[in-house]
RNA sequence: GGGGGUGUAGCUCAGUUGGUUAGAGCGCCGGCCUGUCACGCCGGAGGCCGCGGGUUCGAGUCCCGUCACUCCCGCCA
């Protein structure tokens, strides 16, 4: 007989009744009657009751072995009565009687209770994850994370993707957040950057020919972290394809992630999610910024903002006239049925909104036929015919505005909108709703400095290519640049690739960098498209945050076995941690400055 | 870097207007219990109330500072 197992603790049956069977597991749960005990043996694949009396040598050895300690047992599998059957689990008409146990290691005081979903502290979770692990909750995501990928991974080679691997000792990526660094020993002074995405790489294995290539890429950041973003390191399902356009790409992506997410849309619910059909619908960046004041809508929220400045323009409410008279702009946000809401509802949401830095959220109630509330009567006769129109409006519903600088308003908006939604259940459930964002701006204006940047990745290809660059206001030049967003969740952002070293220096120069920046900063990529590179494009979808919304886990570190704290610590282990001397030396460092000297010029 | 929240037993939490001996559930230790499955019953141990300072006759409770964790902004796709 095996040292450890016959057989797993999720998988014996009433078949087995009589046979003798070796079972090893956790001791999840004990019942102790005195003279007959209890024990709930468990693994990954479930539980199975064990069960001994004092009749036997070994009972004081079972009845002394605490929660969690691993056992191996062995002796015969036993039909239940039909009394006692346990129907709740699938083992639960068998049970093991004990007639030989071996203590494999026995466990101490535990630091939180693994038999128990109640919550524990996010320190005690991370610093003992190991038993944290063991939870039925944690353990559950962490597989769906394995299958997740495992579907990934076969989708993406049925649909002719070749996986690859990059390197992660590189040097330091244009991405825009800060690099980890790695001191070279070979090179004094010099260093290595981990990749922030293996977004060269991939970029010249298109210029190497293959096709289609795809990664389940670890990329790291040292930026702060969010509740959807893991400080540190996180892994994309990283994709480019050869020869294509944007709809190529969408084509090749959208049954991928709508497959998956169909694939394990009832995870852990009694009804399965519905998925958005493909294609999924696209919705142009400045669309997006109008009407619902984000560029990562959620779709589950019904509320469409309008701009309604022209209601505004020229009328009483000197305030928002004025604004418009400026260049401003007034941005209304539905709220169907608000009208019912209580005053202090309305006046919840005006203190939220100077909490936000905004002067406030002004508001009308509708009500028969005509506006109610401190600013209605500015907005009256066709001022108040003409709001009803823009914003679908009638009696009972009531309107917030969001007024200024037109970032400012469609921003404010777009907060507003997700609140009125929540607060007035509007925000459907059961759903996962995905869309592409197109047509980003290849450029921006710093609102400091007011300076041309990059609005993304500078390595997109302009709309119109190079002459849209020499033609027009660089403002208003689009690029084949396209996020998808799932319920307000960006999962990714990807793009067609500017391939041309003729057009790469023209939009560098546009932004401010010279030819000799640019060959220096990306050298690898830049000489390579002097050899013959072909159109490409692809895509980065997260794969922490597709596991996320599966699990419908509103905190990234559920669905990361090992996840670092929002400090980018590893508890467990101990990292980041000093080093000594010694091998600072042998990196040609030294000694390390005082906290607070990164400030200073030396 | 900035703002909010939290910090009381091993774990999760309660603790009234500042009041004398800081409680509960789970876990742990001991006792009873042969059909439980969140077993039940009896008893017990376990507390720098995050830390430091202050106000007060008296502080878990109020004030100031500080640390830790967490959420958000900045930052980052």
């Amino acid at each position: 007989m095996h040292p450890y197992r016959t057989h797993t603790c999720g998988e014996l049956r009433e078949d087995l009744a009589d046979e003798t069977v070796r079972l090893s597991g956790w001791i999840h749960r004990k019942r102790d009657h005195g003279n007959l005990l209890f024990v709930d043996l468990r693994d990954q694949f479930g539980i199975t009751q064990c069960v001994i009396d004092t009749s036997s040598p070994i009972f004081s050895t079972v009845e002394d072995a605490r929660l969690e300690s691993v056992l191996t047992v062995t002796g015969p599998v036993v039909k239940r009565s039909a009394e006692t059957v346990n129907a709740a689990i699938p083992t639960g008409h068998v049970e093991v009687q004990i007639g030989q146990v071996n203590v494999e290691n026995p466990a101490e005081l535990l630091p939180l209770q693994v038999n128990s979903d109640e919550d524990t502290g996010e320190e005690i979770r991370l610093r003992y994850r190991y038993l944290d692990l063991r939870r039925e909750k944690v353990a559950r995501n962490i597989l769906l994370r394995n299958d997740v990928i495992a579907s990934i991974r076969r989708r993406m080679i049925e649909g002719g993707f070749k996986e690859f691997q990059t390197p992660i000792l590189t040097a330091s990526s244009p991405e825009g957040a800060r690099d980890y660094l790695v001191p070279s020993r070979l090179h004094p002074g010099k260093f290595y950057a981990l990749p922030q995405a293996p977004q060269q790489f991939k970029q010249l294995l298109m210029v190497a020919g293959f096709d289609k290539y795809f990664q389940i890429a670890p990329c790291f950041r040292d930026e702060d972290a969010r509740a959807d973003r893991s400080p540190g390191e996180f892994y994309q399902l990283d994709f480019e394809m050869a020869y294509v356009t944007q709809d190529d790409v969408f084509a090749a992506i959208e049954p991928v992630i709508a497959g998956v997410f169909e694939e394990f849309a009832g995870f852990g619910r009694d009804a399965a999610w519905s998925v958005t059909p493909t294609p999924f619908p696209r919705i142009p960046y400045a669309e997006a910024l109008l009407k619902y004041g984000s560029d990562k809508p959620d779709l589950r929220n019904p509320i469409e903002i309008a701009d309604v400045a022209e209601v505004f323009a020229g009328s009483d409410f000197k305030i928002f006239a004025g604004l418009v008279a400026k260049g401003g702009t007034v941005r209304a946000i539905p709220a169907p049925g608000g009208g019912a809401q209580p005053r202090s509802w309305f006046d919840g949401l005006n203190d939220w909104a100077r909490g936000e830095g905004a002067p406030g959220l002004g508001y009308i109630v509708f009500e028969g036929g005509e506006g109610k509330g401190p600013i209605a009567k500015f907005v009256a006769g066709e001022r108040l015919a003409r709001l009803k129109e823009l914003t679908g409006l009638g009696d009972g519903d009531a309107v917030f505005f969001s007024a200024g600088d037109p970032d400012d308003a469609a921003e404010l908006a777009g907060k507003a909108r997700t609140r009125i939604g929540t607060d007035l259940g509007l925000v459907a459930g059961g759903r996962y709703d995905f869309c592409w964002i197109v047509d980003y701006p290849m450029y921006e204006r710093d609102r400091d400095t007011g300076k041309i940047e990059f609005s993304h990745n500078p390595f997109s290809m302009p709309q119109g290519g190079l002459e849209a660059l020499e033609g027009q206001d660089p403002l208003d030049v689009l690029a084949w640049q396209y996020d998808i967003v799932c319920n307000g969740v960006e999962l990714s952002s990807g793009a067609i690739r500017n391939h041309r070293p003729d057009i790469m220096v023209k939009a560098f120069e546009i932004a401010g960098y010279d030819r000799e920046t640019v060959e220096r900063e990306f050298a690898g990529m830049f000489n390579a498209f002097r050899f013959g590179a072909p159109p490409h494009g692809g895509s980065a979808p997260g794969i922490d945050r597709i596991v996320m919304l599966i699990a419908d886990e509103p905190n990234i570190r559920e669905v990361i076995a090992f996840p670092m704290n929002q400090r980018a610590e590893d508890l467990m282990m101990g990292a980041p941690a000093e080093v000594d001397d010694t091998r600072l030396r042998e990196l040609h460092l030294r000694k390390v400055l005082p906290k607070g000297a990164e400030k200073a010029k030396d």
